[in-house]
DNA sequence: GGTTTTCGGATATGATATGTCCTTAATTCC
DNA sequence: GGAATTAAGGACATATCATATCCGAAAACC
């Protein structure tokens, strides 16, 4: 069980959104270029991240993307469902209905034990994910990236949002 | 992000081999018939929980799988790695590092602050599984599956176990 | 009209999950 | 001792998915 690695690359983006200033885009080749990925294969988490409504887009010459909501109101949840899926981990394919045991036809009442313990665990993963807001994330990057990188950064981002 | 099938029939196999008598082991073929599974392919997955000690064996007719500890010493989480890994579900691959404002050969201090949330639900999903001990399966499904399943089953797996 | 951008589809490649087959060594039964 | 049965593990085949690239269309800007 692994998550792709755009899940890492759409949270970075997204927190680099999140300190555009209002009104402004930035293109698909800036965030590749800041975060040393293939440009064309990012493009597709931003379109993830588009479909779900986390982002807007425009187009042309200073077209590119800037967040559709607020950064407290976008969670990691949401950010992580939207390149990873909505799928849970854990899928039941039911073997217990194999069992030569079992009376022709019979059709079980609840989910099995197993799979129901699985989903138990997964909710809680997403849980976790759902309490950390993106504007958490940018407050703890404001604090722990020195200001100087921070601040450059910023520069550099502004210097080709559109 | 999906686990591996082998964790449902892991689990499914460990909660047949907890309702053993003391001293009896149950066979390959027995468990791959009762569940309906590839015989071969399941072999792998209990080699795996041989390999993690959650399991014994032995050789030769009449040979086959017992538990090695009791099922309330054994929880979820350590099933579900013996098949599924110990790696965590989401890798960084620092694409921090990547920005060209960085300074040459700068050093973080501290794992991303991406990295450390996701790692944190990550960590919230073991604890889950963790916490589930397979004695408490075997307790729900002897409560939720009718009487005379649950006995013919295993007067089923009896009539095969060595 | 030419350029830049997003978007979606098509395609290629590599890794991983799934599944089968076969050999070896240990054990049991006759 | 010999035959049968079993787990262990390696080799191999196949399918699915993650990763990555490329291209054409439509929209926006100059
Ligand atoms: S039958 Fe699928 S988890 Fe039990
Ligand atoms: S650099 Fe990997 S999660 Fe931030």
């Amino acid at each position: 069980m692994i998550l792709k690695s755009q899940v890492e690359w759409a949270l970075h983006c997204c927190a680099i959104l999140a300190g555009l200033p209002e009104g402004r885009y930035l293109s698909t080749k800036a965030l590749a270029e800041l975060h040393g990925l293939p440009k064309e294969y990012l493009s597709k988490a931003l379109q993830s991240l588009s479909q779900a409504s986390l982002v807007e887009t425009t187009l042309g010459p200073s077209g590119g993307y800037r967040l559709a909501k607020t950064p407290s109101d976008i969670n990691f949840l949401e950010i992580v469902e939207a390149v990873e899926g909505k799928a849970r981990s854990f899928t039941c394919t039911n073997i217990r209905a194999n069992n030569p045991c079992r009376p022709e036809g019979y059709c079980d009442s609840k989910p099995c034990a197993v799979a129901r313990i699985m989903w138990e665990a997964d909710e809680a993963w997403r849980d976790t994910l759902r309490r950390v807001r993106l504007s958490d994330l940018v407050g703890t990057l404001s604090e722990e990236v020195p200001a100087d990188i921070w601040r450059s950064t910023f520069e550099w981002v502004l210097k080709r949002a559109g």
